[in-house]
RNA sequence: GCGCCCGUAGCUCAGUGGAUAGAGCACUGGCCUCCGGAGCCAGGUGCGUAGGUUCGAUUCCUACCGGGCGUACCA
């Protein structure tokens, strides 16, 4: 357990010691506790905690939130000296300052920890399932997918630090209607490239990559599909390129830094009859009727304007179908919980899918679904269209090529995901100064280069007195250390990966500022080895924190 | 029309039912004879509008304005 989170259950505790004492001697009234916070005041001067219990019991005690604060504080037990001083202040909050002694206790953690700090059980080992990207496999990465992969891999990573166990997974859109219009945009290709004329399906797929494809095939298999029956044909274009777009996909996302655990086949669902057993569960329920030749599922019961065709009057079951039955799949294999990264064109999708795990029994709340907003692309002014139709489109693999991957996953996850995304192009492109992922890996570089200065055996913990780190700049630099296992299980449990790149960002600023004002190889040896100390502490903190990021932590620069 | 998201500094974005709302970029001026100047320090403007709930609202609620997305027997 990290110290910060130890020293905020104890004084939560001593508060509510405090109030019950103060109600024993009549001195105060109530019934229940208000749900009250320990938190870090952006403000220094009030404090390393503070308390609103004082403002929230105003009420139901019938007294002053001032007058509350002043009992507490006055009947306060400061056990084991962990706190220095109490003050009531504004409005009747109460403000704790830590006693520095018990903050330097993080350091040894931190060396002890090494590559493990700031890991934690948290989540005591609960079985939870990222699915994220999940790109139609009809043609390559774009940025709203890169944004995905960002998000979804960097969310895993905090959730696995944070002590879940987690499963990341791709949904292959491997069947269905874009699959049909794949194929027939794929014999179009073929044909032309063999030279027939042909026209070019209105609805296809324009994009270069495809033309590639199939002269890959071509080059393969020449003109033997030429005369042949025409779905034969399709089909055998469509394994073929979809083996072929699939690998890119795969490797692509592994030039990113994100491996999948899992890659879920659409179409495995259509063959295990997994759909059909998920359509008949729903209609022995009654959430299924039919009308116009078409099974339509009952969505207006979890509030949608109008019910959906859940399978059409071809008798081809719609995706939803087979959405439904994948999530029904992924609870089945055990997951305590499921998060699914979406674009927002997605989000009519949302309340349906949930309604629908609800309809089989489960608890939908279980279903937990981030929904990106979408990236636009910039260069300079002028907008860049993504659409893949239009054919026109940066991959993520020219993106890797032009920005780097450190510097692409950076930006990506920089961002809440409800907000769009504005992405610059030649900004990105800068390798400058400008580029906050460079600002962090600069003190990392930095401190690579102290410790390489130092050139002695790192001193032993038990030899180094934390005490001699008195300035301003140091002590801040240790909260800021002992602060990452909560930030880490806070960013995790709330699925804000965002926060990551915040944090990364304070600590490096703290560190540069420690750095001008505080010299490490001073003459002073034992001051010395404090600070050397401390600083491989910050190493070692921003190295995994770039690490959940996805991001290097270069030596040099 | 209806539904979801967004509206915070010149720009791109954080943030919170509480105490003086932050960062980067841009602009201006300064900083080690010394551990990496890709750094540090200083300088200023802002919660779309109007109501409501509250001891307290930028945060929650309602309406409106502006932008994005959705509203298919597409996914």
């Amino acid at each position: 357990m990290s110290v910060i989170t130890t020293v905020k259950e104890q004084i939560s505790r001593e508060i509510k010691n405090s109030l019950e004492k103060a109600r024993n001697e009549g001195k105060l009234s109530y019934v229940d506790l208000p749900d009250y916070v320990i938190e870090t005041p952006r403000e220094k001067a009030h404090g390393d905690f503070a308390t609103n219990v004082a403002l929230l019991l105003s009420k139901e005690a019938k007294m002053p939130p001032r007058a509350i604060a002043q009992l507490i504080a006055e009947n306060y037990e400061n056990n084991g000296k962990l706190i220095e001083k109490i003050d009531v202040a504004g409005p009747g909050f109460i403000n704790f300052y830590l006693n520095n002694e018990r903050m330097y206790e993080a350091l040894p953690v931190v060396i002890k920890e090494d590559g493990n700090y700031g890991r934690s059980s948290f989540g005591k080992g609960e079985k939870v399932q990222v699915e994220f990207v999940s790109a139609n496999p009809t043609g390559l990465l774009h940025m709203g997918n890169a944004r995905g992969a960002a998000l979804g891999d960097t969310l895993s990573n905090l959730l696995a630090a944070a002590g879940y166990e987690v499963t990341r997974e791709f949904y292959i859109n491997d069947a269905g209607n874009q699959i049909e219009n794949f194929g027939k945009s794929l014999e179009a290709r073929y044909l032309e490239l063999l030279g027939q004329e042909v026209s070019f399906p209105e609805e296809g797929y324009h994009g270069e990559d495809i033309i590639i494809t199939v002269k890959n095939i071509i080059d393969e298999v020449g003109a033997k599909y030429l005369n042949m029956d025409e779905k034969l044909r399709r089909e055998f274009l469509i394994q073929k390129a979809l083996t072929e777009k699939i690998n890119a996909i795969k490797s692509d996302l592994a030039r990113f830094g994100v491996e999948y655990d899992v890659w879920f086949s659409e179409q495995s669902l259509h063959d295990s009859g997994a759909i059909n057993k998920t359509l008949q569960e729903l209609k022995e329920r009654d959430y299924i009727y039919e009308k116009e030749g078409a099974l339509w599922f009952k969505t207006t019961l979890f509030g949608e304007e109008k019910d959906e065709v859940i399978v059409r009057s071809n008798g081809l079951p719609t995706y939803f179908a087979a959405d439904i039955a994948y999530h029904m799949n992924k609870f089945e294999r055990g997951f305590q919980k499921v998060i699914n990264i979406w674009g927002a064109d997605h989000h009519g999708h949302v309340a349906r899918m949930k309604g629908a795990m609800g309809a089989l029994g489960y608890e939908p709340e279980r279903l937990q679904v981030i929904l990106m907003q979408l990236v636009r692309l910039f260069s300079g002014d002028e907008a860049v269209r993504m659409s893949k139709r239009s054919g026109q489109y940066i991959t993520l693999s020219e993106l890797i090529d032009e920005v780097g991957k450190d510097a692409a996953r950076y930006f990506f996850v920089m961002r809440s995901s409800d907000s769009h995304l504005d992405f610059d192009l030649d900004l990105a492109k800068e390798e400058s100064s400008e580029n906050p992922v460079y600002y962090v890996q600069y003190a990392h570089a930095r401190i690579n280069s102290i410790l390489k200065a130092f050139s002695h055996d790192m001193p032993a913990v038990k030899e180094v007195d934390f005490r001699l780190l008195q300035e301003d700049a140091e002590l801040e630099l240790i909260k800021k250390i002992a602060a990452l296992p909560e930030e880490i299980t806070g960013a995790a449990v709330s699925m804000e990966p965002h926060r990551m790149t915040r944090y990364a960002h304070e600590l490096a600023s703290l560190f540069h500022s420690f750095y001008n004002s505080c010299r490490v190889l001073t003459d002073d040896d034992e001051l010395k080895k404090a600070r050397i100390l401390l600083v491989d502490a910050v190493r070692i903190t921003l190295r995994n924190v770039l690490g959940l990021l996805g991001v290097s932590a270069p030596e040099r620069m």
